[in-house]
DNA sequence: ATGTCTTTGTGAACGCGTGCACAAAGATAG
DNA sequence: CTATCTTTGTGCACGCGTTCACAAAGACAT
């Protein structure tokens, strides 16, 4: 679900390979579930299978990092648990800040997954001050207005983005200015931020579109062509059937279906 | 962010690339922001900026989609949203179900993003009895045992997993066989499908680890470059630093940091 | 020590996605 | 009707990511 990060062309950080980066927690969380087991190494083959990729990937992808493996043997976990762990940063511990309590926000507060990783929620803000004091998961949630000094004495430089659209970009000029470097934006905005700021976006509904789309087209191949599996049938089985201007002038407005409500 | 398609190598579904239906949904928003405003055409540079991509993308991704472009005028906005909506099977509706019923799944039921684009939470399903009846969202809780029954008898193609990850595979296999098509797995699972189920996935932990990544980078960069806008710091700043088993022999178990408790 | 067998690490080819830059198309003015 | 100006649509080149396929490296047996 989500879409890719938002500014930073593609910055190849230290050598690594943005897509590399992307599929180590991946792996991590694999490893992580063989460690439990006490399981010593893993070869290639069976932790790419685990993770749900092709083996020659996992493997050039850990040849970023460095050679950690045994040949005819393969990886040994602990150790590839720690290198990796390191390399994302998850030896450290990071306090995040989440903005904007509300159904989202608090799922977010008290998902197990972001604790059992390194990252600490420091902190709720919410803009309703009837929601201040209010305890969330545990903690409680503090004002907006106090934005600038909650991040500053919680040094906090990720922050979660969870507000309404009309309000995140306002957020996340705050904490920016507060010092946040890092943001997770769950708000269906494009945020815009100054260099050397990064921005993730995760969008639930674009993720459900996607889908859509896929089964849309699904439907609609079973309908048309029939026998041999789908490689690709050319044939535009819904290819513009009506325009509605015949050479596009200006506001067509009675003949379009009102098909977005918003 | 989170992480696009599991299976499904790169389909290329009807000549339009993966990832142009991927910024279909982005588009759209756009658009659809626009059409409030009652703005009745758009250049590609506008647009481009409202959705946060570059304008040269934005036109060769309409051009999969046909010529809908007046030259020296722009796109016409209200019927570019019906085009997309239209491509992206937004104008029938999808009755969509909700498995797991916790924070994060309740969010998603009350999330407003989904009724107003076509996706319609037809069922909520949880395992634990107790929630059965329990209206979340205003929808009756109902039980896992009924899973098939309601799947079926609500046309249900698209189905979101929001349960425990050592749920999630049983889910998915139940839903597959009562007929799901698509599934959104917000679990932090790899989830295997027959050939023909689409699966994305959405992990939220994963999201921060790569910011945390980035993050650690920029501090890191920071303490050993100064001066010059930060280009490509080659020297390693942190490369292996210590092997804890020189040639790889099996299980050190004693000098490794407790870095991950799970 | 030598040979066999397993598994890594990587060179090389390929394909997709991106962005430049420009020609074609149409609007608009005179 | 002609000229000019704007903006689309796309040919082309480039770079990143993926995958294949294999040589090198080490484990293990004899």
């Amino acid at each position: 679900m989500a879409t890719g990060r938002t500014h930073r062309p593609a910055t190849r950080s230290r050598g690594i390979p943005e897509a590399t980066v992307a599929r180590l927690p991946l792996y991590l969380r694999a490893l992580t579930a063989l460690s439990e087991r006490s399981v010593p190494t893993v070869s290639s083959e069976e932790l790419a299978a685990a993770a749900g990729v092709n083996s020659a990937k996992l493997r050039k992808d850990f040849s970023y990092l460095g050679s950690y493996g045994t040949r005819g043997v393969g990886y040994d976990v602990e150790y590839l648990v720690y290198q990796i762990s390191r390399e994302l940063g998850l030896t450290q511990d990071w306090p995040v800040a989440i903005v904007g309590i509300g159904n989202l926000g608090a799922a977010l507060a008290n998902y197990g997954g972001f604790a059992s990783r390194g990252f600490r929620v420091a902190a709720l803000i919410d803009a309703d001050p009837a929601m201040a004091g209010t305890p969330v998961a545990g903690i409680a949630v503090q004002h907006t207005d106090d934005l600038d000094r909650i991040i500053s004495d919680n040094g906090v430089s990720i922050g979660v983005i969870t507000t309404p659209p009309g309000a995140a970009q306002q957020v996340c000029d705050r904490l920016v200015a507060a010092g946040v470097t890092s943001i997770l934006n769950f708000a269906p905005t494009v945020l815009s931020v100054p260099d050397g700021v990064d921005v993730r976006k995760v969008d639930l509904s674009i993720e459900l579109q996607i889908l859509a789309f896929h089964e849309q087209r699904k439907a609609g191949e079973e309908a048309a062509a029939d026998g041999r599996a789908g490689v690709d049938g050319d044939a535009d089985t819904d290819a513009p059937p009506m325009r509605a201007t015949p050479a596009g002038r200006k506001g067509p407005d009675g003949d379009m279906p009102a098909v977005m409500p918003a």
